[in-house]
DNA sequence: GTGAAAGCGCTAACAT
DNA sequence: ATGTTAGCGCTTTCAC
């Protein structure tokens, strides 16, 4: 690999005169004829900087991560796009990172921010990560910002709208005419898990409808979570004509209990669920789905992670850039 | 953050000193007293070794990249879990990265490559990089392991038993005494969907059937690709009564068109695909799949990966290590 | 058994 | 307008 010393050798000039074009240097004076002898130089070198030499004089790197503890997760997709497109657009590099437990001391966070491989983190935190342990992470005052996962307030989170959406899931049963409505929800210890319930309780209760607690679950967001929850909520003496469910893979999962139950959808019960993902439209029927601004929070994650970076302050980090909005498939119906 | 010379201070030694005791160097002699002496002051100081200074020094990062077009595709958590597990091993640093389209000058490839980001890369290439890229990319001689992606050699590949996958998949449901059977292909010019439609075509041919031409489509692995090519194989005059289809992705888009074709599945058409993802437990019903050895996959590409960075001489190229196997559900049945 | 010193590729402050 | 130089943190050769 050619380095700089290689591109001034061949343009015959120094080092930092080919550093300070390559870099397009703010304040550099050049004259447009060495400014063009290196390009060309560097072009026939086929010169590409050094990664280590860069970051290791500048001690940055211009690379931030995404860490999530499943990144083939269907609903990460919209996500990542939005990530990578802001990132783009700063002139920042993405990495993905795989980590199902997030600790202050873990290796995730040692290898990628301690050792300096990237500048700042994205971090969606897992299911089986305790708040505490996340609590602590954002008193450790690291350059992480925490993508719909906890309340850590505008300096380390971005969070989407998770009462609205849910609300708008609850009202679009409500509006169907169903009165039995149940809640399929996270683990109760989660932050999200908190909001969409509390965005369904406020809906049923503004709408005089009743929560029947052995219609509510917090079991967690997988498919066979989502299909034991159903399972248990349909076992009652009196179920629900219709469900909330907080996550589309908990909501893909229920579809299938409701099926071997021999359970019509959306005859016989009504499902609708928080996310939207492209397997949301390829089960049977397609899942009514709330859609919520996945792409957006992405690029409101980087923005806000910059922001951090670069110590600008922040302007908010509830993701309002565009509304949770019902997707209208076909596993609800008005109640008969 | 701490420096070597931070725990040499610290030690009261020398910066070698302590650059020998924390990478264990093979033939140091270094006293225990002061082994233990730099051992504890590095705790104390929480040292964590810069990764820019170490790379620049060594021109090795002992980091890998996986990069595929779509990381949130289902079926690539085995192979994930697979490449983790072995890099891990091997003391290498996973990292993924998103790239739709891999070519020889392309952004992903100088950056992380060319840059000196990562040591050597793992590459998923889409359906839309043309075979001559690929093989410009091969040709290139970089340090890039093709998974399941290409005839690029043992020097350059892994691949599945394409063709024993297929066979497996197609002989079910012969077996199940299906004559009239089809199959819905990826693209043409991609490595797997030739291998397994030859995989098809062989078991078809021992068994003494006909393959018809009109039963036979070569879209693509998406659900939409999969949904029309059920669409057009079920249109015809006198359509098949079981389908094998090649990717996981397009068998979910085929059931769901078959459904909306208002085709039972299995009762009117049996459906059996190559490749098993959660995706496939939790469709209605759930589908019939040739589960592919994915973790073995990704575990044989990192090895490869290793043997090439280190000059070591490959064993093979092709995983079977783990047969591929069928995973029997509720998608294909008995020819009435 | 331990330390001094060179140098990886780069940027930027300081000459000229 | 261009060049010289120091030094980021690390590994490794060489000297003692």
């Amino acid at each position: 690999m050619a380095t700089l010393s290689d591109v001034a050798l061949r343009a015959g000039v120094s080092i930092s005169a080919v550093s300070r074009v390559l870099t397009d240097a703010p304040g550099a004076r050049v004259s447009p004829q060495t400014r063009e002898r290196i390009k060309a130089a560097a072009a026939e070198l086929n010169y590409r900087p050094n990664f280590a030499g860069r970051a290791l004089r500048s001690s940055r790197t211009n690379v931030i991560a995404l860490v999530a503890p499943d990144l083939t997760n269907a609903f990460l997709t919209e996500l990542m796009l939005g990530v990578e497109e802001e990132a783009a657009r700063l002139d920042y590099m993405l990495l993905l990172g795989r980590s199902e437990d997030l600790q202050p001391g873990g290796e995730m966070i040692s290898r990628l921010l301690r050792e300096g491989r990237v500048d700042g983190m994205l971090v969606q935190v897992g299911d089986t990560t305790r708040p505490e342990q996340v609590q602590e992470l954002v008193r450790a005052d690291l350059p992480i910002i925490f993508v719909n996962s906890i309340d850590a307030g505008e300096r380390s989170g971005v969070v989407l709208q998770d009462e609205e959406g849910a609300m708008i899931a609850t009202q679009h049963l409500i509006d169907l005419g169903h009165t039995h409505v149940g809640f399929v929800g996270g683990l109760p210890h989660t932050y999200t898990a908190k909001r969409r319930l509390a965005g369904f309780r406020a809906t049923m209760r503004s709408a005089g409808l009743e929560v029947n607690r052995s219609w509510l679950t917090a079991r967690g967001y997988r498919p066979d979570q989502g299909r034991a929850a159903l399972n248990l909520i349909m076992s009652r003496s009196q179920p629900p004509t219709a469900l909330v469910v907080a996550n589309v893979n908990a909501a893909i999962g229920a579809l299938k209990e409701a099926r071997q139950l021999g359970l019509g959808v959306p005859e016989d019960l009504s499902i609708v669920s928080i996310h939207d993902a492209w397997t949301a439209e390829n089960t049977w029927p397609p899942l009514t789905a709330v859609k919520m601004p996945m792409r957006e929070l992405g690029r409101a994650a980087v923005a806000a992670l910059y922001n951090r970076l670069h110590d600008v302050p922040v302007a908010g980090h509830v993701v309002t850039d565009r509304a949770p909005v019902l997707m209208l498939r076909e596993s609800t119906r008005a109640l008969r």
